[in-house]
DNA sequence: ATTTTTAAGTCTTATATAAGATATATAAGA
DNA sequence: TCTTATATATCTTATATAAGACTTAAAAAT
């Protein structure tokens, strides 16, 4: 049997998953949970803690407890790991290339976790930074989890991608995994990247997660170095 | 004034740094720490969590909470994020090809947080995954810091650094940024790691600090991503 | 009378302490 | 070898106090 806490934790998310409390709204307060629970607010606290250390919940002194939501400040650019290496600011820009429907590979449908050959949305598009393009993104998704999706979504949004799969959608991208490569620019991202055929470009191709480490994303983004770099910490 | 739970965490991390209980030995018991820093059992606990948290400390139910140490297995290659893209588990190895003192740069001197010009440790080796080239790696430390470190020593402890650097110098390694871009191999990486010039290369730049993020190594790792890659979580 | 400021009260999380039950690991003894 | 004792961390509950955020009521100023 699982600590009371664990069991505790578990209720929690599966109101979180089944939608009784949404993104950027408050949960009750530990107290009043503790008696829904029938547990004490001890706890309780000990739940929400962990689910504050995954950054499922965030806790406001004063204020309550709130559900993580891509539609703030803090968390807009939270996956966005590439870095300008002079320390410069500018704003990211966002250009669809293209918006279509395709049948999933075998490894994409492995990944995603869905039927072999299921139909899966594919969006291609290229981030710039001060006017020069700096991303070249391929995003695949399983077309039944978006229903209704559409490249007028998309440039309504302004790429801002997670927000609209929170919004419009109900599906929370809590974490990511990530393999980052280094390889030779092909034909196209050359041409759409605005460099040489074979520059070196950063290959970064992750998987994004909800609750209970469910997939619901794929992506690989090719970036530029030359002036930026991918920034990690290890502990 | 910080909470007390802060205070004690500031005292147990002083006693690390002052060398009262070393890597892998046990610290005394949360009870005997409530009492000789006069406060609960409870301050201690929320003290001693932040620390395991940060993977400073270890704690083992049962036995004791230990001083987190790199001579152990789990935590070898804790800070090895390249991995085999065919899960393939080959033992990596290591060969030294060079070793020198030297001036540090202005840009180093200011990473390393020591005198301009004063000296420093550079060396070069290669790690090689079932026996092709993998990983050039440059590394350079302050030599005030790791007086009487010999190119015998690093043979000796066939690379383990980190392991070196906490047994024969008394300084633990425990956390590290990087910056991670795809350059061209040049003459020297490209000879070395065995591939034509200007192949797409990962670029790994690491700073790695200890106690009170003092940095004590500069590294820049050239990895070959053929078949391999650099994994991360994003959380 | 109206507005502004201040104070008090209430709700929340954060911090701190205490105490007991439980799980795990090791050592000592039968 | 098996049992028991002991030490440890872990889990759970309970009870305070502190501190931040907000609301409301009262007081002061205009």
């Amino acid at each position: 049997m699982n600590p009371l806490y664990i069991q505790i934790k578990k209720r929690i998310t599966e109101s979180l998953v089944g939608g009784l409390w949404h993104p950027g709204q408050s949960i009750p307060s530990e107290i009043e949970l503790a008696h829904s629970y029938n547990v004490s607010q001890g706890t309780v606290r000990k739940a929400i803690d962990e689910l504050a250390a995954e950054k499922i919940l965030i806790r406001r002194q004063g204020k309550g407890t709130f559900v993580a939501s891509h539609n703030e400040e803090n968390n807009q650019l939270r996956f966005l790991r590439l870095t300008s290496s002079l320390g410069d600011k500018e704003k990211l820009n966002n250009k669809l290339l293209n918006f279509e429907k395709e049948k999933a590979s075998n490894g994409l449908a492995k990944i995603l976790n869905i039927n072999n050959a299921s139909t899966v949305v594919s969006i291609k598009r290229v981030l710039t930074f001060n006017q020069k393009p700096l991303i070249l993104d391929l995003i695949k998704v399983p077309a039944s989890s978006f229903r209704g999706l559409t490249p007028e979504k998309i440039i309504e949004k302004q790429g801002s991608m997670y927000r609209m799969y929170e919004t419009d959608f109900g599906i929370q991208m809590l974490h990511a995994k990530e393999k980052i490569r280094a390889v030779a620019a092909n034909n196209e991202a050359a041409e759409i990247l605005g460099v040489a055929i074979n520059t070196p470009i950063l290959s970064v191709e992750r998987v994004a997660y909800t609750y209970d480490n469910r997939a619901i994303e794929w992506r690989l983004g090719l970036c530029l170095t030359e002036n930026h770099h991918y920034a990690t910490e290890l502990e």
